[in-house]
DNA sequence: TTTAGCCTAGAGCTTATGCTCAAGCCGTTT
DNA sequence: AAACGGCTTGAGCATAAGCTCTAGGCTAAA
């Protein structure tokens, strides 16, 4: 056995070997101890190897169709929203508080919705990435591509107030699914006021990663709620005080640090200028793929929707059909 | 309940949660208990419904990539016979002589590779569908796609030499997964002498499949050997004698009703013109899809690919490998 | 009453996973 | 320098969990 790169050389090997497992399997229909036979191998090799192809994103299932509410609820928000597209998830009517479950089945949904609008995405395209835990799921179901040319810049600043590196942004999720490259900002999500909002976005750091997401072409964003159980209160992005005052100036959601109230305006508070990163507004005439996860949010999505800043949206069948109801709320 | 279409309705409904089940269990990552409990029904129930859904055609499944091997096969034919493209289904070498399992995998790859191809066809297209066990797994591995648009003609004789109308005619199957129109020959696949050749073709039902077959800007054909086992001689569309002769002519392969010997020339026989259909160098210049199941046909391969009429190929990488190492015999 | 369809229960097979063991690779020990 | 022992890695066994199919009983419509 010659061995120059041996560690390389195994790994190329166990792929070629989980390819063909998967082959056998999926499009053969053949059951792991068949392809373990197959193979030679024994069948927990055969199962390890089905596995791993699985795991490195080999296997692409889609389901064709839904269900007919679905599509229903799909065509009157994007007609009412002016929507590009909405995907509308389907979830049951029988866990219909389970709030994991909804990020699960929504983040599942857009990944699907995302991966072929990446796969339609030009060369070298930028990709401006917000925050929150249904982007985080979308990236987490993300089949892995190969596209090392794609560039994805946060859109926020993506520190706690106490300057500590949040856990896991969402940008570094999808570079390790796609092999591109990320840029983050290394700042607050939110100013303490102008001095320091002035101060900060002067930095050559964040100019830098500023541009790059200015200039992206597409964006995936959240649509934050503004209670404390909400994202960005829960991992300390803002404080009780923040949220407090931006609900009395009537805010009812985020979008990537601008807050807009249930008509979709901007409402009046000095918080509005302190966001970090791009300004909602200059999405605008962008392509903006929302991800609305997570339940109780209706009115948030309704503020954020609104605005008229979302081009495309993704959300749970549940959330869809109280939005709907609650169209012409105000 | 109001069922006034009591049959239809239910089948809606059906597929409806069909459609449900499908997107929690292969999206939403659920096992059959968890979708059973969410759509409320009993688990066995889910699992049909969710074996409905793949039954329908709903869930699509692709690899993506291939074995290093398959590849490195596909360049080289592809480059030696001038292919528009090729496809090796992986399979083993372990049970390389299992001539059933090779169908199998033959015929399901070559249904991803259709599919694709399929999809792609603009409206109102019609192809042109050949004969063969290959071709039938191919028919029966594709998914289920709606194409209401699409005419399949066959384009050769259906009949034995008895008359009898093929058990299934692969252009049946075709019809049955696109919802698609299909138009046979009701001839046999051989005239007996060139008296009976003018008659058949002279008959207006004849000539009306005929000219659709001939406008065809796709066709889907199999390689036929000619020996006793294989599909041509097994189903009686030809007899002892027509086969005897035809290899001591020198032929090597049947494609639709044309003989080529190992050169990739027609033979000089006069059963070359008894085929009942177009003629196989009527496809010249147009995408012409070869789909190679079966195990020793190597030979047979070898004259029609030589034929040139071959634009795309499908087979299975033991053949591919045989076919390969004999690419300049002669 | 009969028939068809659906559900329940349970057996048998397939798939997933924790645990164990063996082999190779250091860094340390004699 | 050789030997030892922990550490990592990969493979298989055993078992748990999950899936699929069959038979029998129940309900509802003919």
């Amino acid at each position: 056995m010659n061995s120059k790169h041996p560690k390389q050389q195994v790994d190329a090997e166990q792929l070629d070997l989980a390819t063909r497992a998967a082959w056998l399997s999926f499009i053969g229909g053949y059951t792991q101890g068949e392809v373990a036979k197959r193979l030679a191998v024994s069948p927990v090799k055969a199962h390890r190897l089905i596995q791993l192809a699985q795991q490195q994103g080999m296997v692409k299932i889609f389901i064709e169709g839904e269900p007919a509410r679905c599509v229903a609820l799909e065509e009157q928000l994007a007609k009412k929203f002016s929507l590009r597209s909405c995907l509308i998830a389907p979830s049951d009517h029988i866990n219909a508080d389970d709030n994991e479950a909804n990020f699960n089945e929504v983040g599942a949904g857009a990944a699907r919705f995302f991966y072929n609008i990446l796969n339609q995405l030009p060369q070298s395209s930028c990709v401006g990435i917000g925050k929150g835990r249904s982007l985080s799921a979308l990236a987490e179901k993300l089949p892995k591509i190969n596209r090392a040319d794609l560039t994805f810049a946060s859109v926020s600043g993506s520190f706690t107030r106490k300057f500590s590196a949040n856990r896991l942004d969402v940008v570094q999720q999808f570079v390790e699914r796609t092999g591109g490259e990320g840029y983050f900002m290394p700042v607050p999500y939110l100013a303490r006021d102008d001095e320091e909002h002035e101060m900060l976005m002067a930095q050559a750091s964040v100019q830098f990663s500023l541009n790059l997401a200015r200039n992206a072409n597409l964006y995936a964003v959240g649509i934050g709620g503004l209670k404390t159980n909400h994202y960005l209160h829960s991992v300390g992005l803002v404080t009780d005080n923040d949220l407090e005052e931006l609900r009395s100036a009537g805010a009812v959601c985020d979008l990537i640090g601008s807050f807009y109230d249930i008509m979709g305006k901007l409402v009046d508070h000095p918080l509005n200028g302190h966001g970090l990163g791009i300004n909602a507004a200059e999405m605008a005439g962008k392509r903006v793929v929302a991800v609305a996860g997570g339940l109780g949010k209706e009115l948030a999505l309704l503020g954020a929707l609104r605005s008229g800043l979302v081009t495309d949206l993704v959300m749970g069948e549940v959330t869809a059909e109280k939005l709907v109801s609650l169209m012409e709320f105000k």
